[in-house]
DNA sequence: TTGTATGCGTTATCAT
DNA sequence: ATGATAACGCATACAA
C-alpha cells in the first residue's frame, strides 16, 4: 500500500503538502495540486485510516450492538442503521449480545479500544456502568432510558391498541402473552394491553414467555391452548409467537379468526404473508434504525441537539387473524 | 483512557516493560510483573487497538460483506460468522451490498484502509479484480469460484433433489421459479432442477424473477397463478418467495399440497411456522458461517490450509406442502 | 505557498 | 531483567 510519503515522492513535494490537498486544508497551488492528484492516482493512494485515527483520536466507526440479528425484527432495524451510516461515511462494527450484559460489555471495550465514534445499542441494560461512563455518545435504539438519546416506538401504546381492537372485535376470553421480563419492550406492551383490559373490566389470561425464539415459540403456542383451551383472543408478544400460534391454532382445527382472534406485534417481513395474514402493531423498524444513525450523527456534529428523544409511531395494522369491527357475534 | 505510559510511570517502570506483561513477551520479574498487573487494574488500562494496528500493520477486524441482512436466509449466515469470530476475539465490520459491484468496492477500500485482517465476502462478482488483488485472505460465502477459498451449499444438487421429490409425489404440471440471473446459487437450484425435469422428459414451465425481495414475491406468485393455473406442482427458488406462492395458493382457494405441491429453498426459520408447513430444501445457514469463519481463521494463521474449498450438504425437508411418496393420483 | 518537526500509542530492536 | 529509541502513517503547529 502506497503511503502519503510515496505520494509525496511522487509529486516532489512533502507529506504535508499530500496532507493539505488529501484534506482540503489550508493553501496549495492550483499547480502542486494538479501534481498531487496525479501521483494519487497513479499510486491508487487511500489514506490509512488506522493512522489517521491514531491522531485524531477517533475514526470513522461506529459500534452498534444488537441482542440477535437472527430475530426477524433486528435485521430491519440494522440495515436503517447501516444505510444511514454508510450514505455518511462511517462503517459498522456489529455484535450481537444476546441481551447479555457481560458480552456487551466485551463488545463496548473493543469499540473504545478501537476508537469508535459513537454507539447504537439494543440493551436491556441502558443504565448499566459501561454506558453512563462511556465518553462517546451512545443511542438507545428500540430501548430507552432517563433522557438519554433513544429512537423508539411506543409500546405501552401499542398494547393498548392491541387490547382495544380485541375488544371492539368481541373476544371476550382474552389471552395475554407476557414477553421475557428482562425486555422493557415486551413488558411495555404487556402493561399496555393488561391495562386497557382491566379498565374494561375484561377477564383474561397471562402466558409468561421467556425469549423470542422460535424454537420455543411453538411450545408456548402449545401451552397456550393447554391451558386456555377456550380463548377466543390472543395478543402475542410479538410476530414470531403470533406466527407461532396462528400455526397452533390452525393445527387444532380453529377457524381463525372466527374462533381465535390473534395479534402479532413488530409486523415482520413475512406477517403478510401467512394465511390468514397476521393483523399485528407495526413498528416502523428501518426508520427506527435510519433515526436512530441520524441521531448519533447529529450527537457527533454538534453538542445541543434539540430532539435526543425520539419516539416513533406504533400503528394497526389490520389483516386477517381479526374480525372486521361490528362482525362478530 | 490510560496509555500504556500511564501504565509505565504508575508503575514505576518504562513503557517498554509493560508491553512485555501485556504480550507476555520477554523476560519479566515476577515482583515487577505484579506492579505492572496491579497498575493496569487501577488505571482500568486497555491497549489501544488502533496504535497496536499501525504498528503491527495489521488489526484484530475482520470485513463482512452481505447483499442484503433483510433476506432472512444471512442473518443466519451472520450470526455463524459472528459467533465464531467473536470466540476467537475478532471484531466485525459489516456491510450490505446489495450485491452492487460498485457498494462493495467503497467498502472493500475501507476495510483495507482499517487494516482488515481477512474478509468474508458473499458475492455475485468474486472474480472480480476488487477481490482477485486484494492481498488479504478472502473467503467467499455461499458463494464460490475456481479454487479460491468458499463455503457453499450445492444447489444444484438440492435443485435436482426438489424436482425428483416433486416428480416422486406426482406433479405433472411443474413450473419452476428461475431466481435472479445474477445470483449463482439461485441459477444452479434451477438447473439442477430442470436438469432433472428434461431428463424425465416431463413437461414443465418457467417464472422468471429478478429479485428475492418480499414485496417483489407476491407479484410473482399471482403472475404464476395467471400463466398456468393448473399448474400442480411448483419449485420455487427460495422460501420467501414459496411463501409468497403459498399465499397465493390459498388465496386462490387451492388445497396445498392436493391440488398444488410447493417446495421451497433455504429453510428460514419461519418455513416450519406456515401453515402448511413448508417442505423445503435445506442449507445449513448457521452452519455455514461459522465454517466460513474458521476457514477464514486458518488462512490467517497458517498459509496452507488443505480444505480451503467446502460444500455444505443440502438436506430435503419434508413438512406438509408436499405429499406423502406414494400417497398420489 | 510549502517544508520541517513532532506526536498520536504501541511494539520491537538493541543496549545495558 | 529492564530501558531508551525508532518506527508504523498521518495531520498539525510552526517556520520559512
Amino acid at each position: 500500500m502506497a503511503t502519503i510519503r510515496d505520494v509525496a515522492k511522487h509529486a516532489g513535494v512533502s507529506a504535508a503538502t499530500v496532507s493539505r490537498v488529501i484534506n482540503d486544508t489550508g493553501y496549495v497551488h492550483d499547480d502542486t495540486r494538479r501534481k498531487i492528484e496525479s501521483a494519487i492516482k497513479e499510486l491508487h493512494y487511500t489514506p490509512n485510516e488506522v493512522a489517521r485515527s491514531l491522531y485524531k483520536r477517533k475514526s470513522r466507526l461506529i459500534g452498534f450492538l444488537l441482542p440477535d440479528i437472527t430475530n426477524p425484527f433486528f435485521p430491519e432495524l440494522a440495515r436503517g442503521v447501516e444505510d444511514k451510516m454508510q450514505e455518511n461515511d462511517f462503517r459498522i462494527i456489529f455484535g450481537n449480545s444476546d441481551e447479555n450484559i457481560q458480552k456487551e460489555k466485551e463488545y463496548i471495550q473493543t469499540f473504545v479500544q478501537n476508537n469508535v465514534v459513537g454507539v447504537i445499542a439494543s440493551t436491556n441494560h441502558p443504565d448499566a456502568d459501561i454506558y453512563r461512563k462511556l465518553k462517546i455518545p451512545v443511542v438507545f435504539l428500540d430501548r430507552t432510558v432517563d433522557n438519554r438519546p433513544s429512537v423508539y416506538a411506543d409500546g405501552h401504546e401499542g398494547g393498548k391498541i392491541a387490547a382495544h381492537e380485541m375488544i371492539a372485535r368481541g373476544s371476550q376470553r382474552i389471552t395475554v402473552m407476557q414477553g421475557p421480563a428482562s425486555i422493557r419492550p415486551a413488558q411495555d406492551r404487556y402493561q399496555g394491553a393488561i391495562d386497557v383490559l382491566n379498565s374494561h373490566g375484561m377477564d383474561y389470561n397471562v402466558i409468561r414467555t421467556t425469549s423470542f425464539s422460535f424454537t420455543e415459540a411453538g411450545k408456548w403456542a402449545k401451552e397456550l391452548f393447554e391451558r386456555y383451551p377456550d380463548t377466543d383472543g390472543i395478543i402475542a408478544s410479538n410476530d414470531i409467537v403470533a406466527t407461532a400460534v396462528l400455526h397452533e391454532a390452525l393445527r387444532l382445527g380453529k377457524n381463525v379468526p372466527d374462533d381465535v382472534q390473534i395479534i402479532g406485534f413488530d409486523d415482520i417481513p413475512l406477517s403478510s404473508l401467512l394465511t390468514p395474514a397476521l393483523t399485528t402493531i407495526r413498528q416502523p423498524a428501518y426508520d427506527m434504525g435510519r433515526a436512530s444513525a441520524d441521531l448519533l450523527i447529529q450527537l457527533l456534529e454538534n453538542e445541543n441537539v434539540d430532539q435526543k428523544i425520539i419516539q416513533m409511531p406504533v400503528t394497526f395494522t389490520e389483516r386477517e387473524t381479526m374480525r372486521k369491527v361490528g362482525q362478530h357475534g
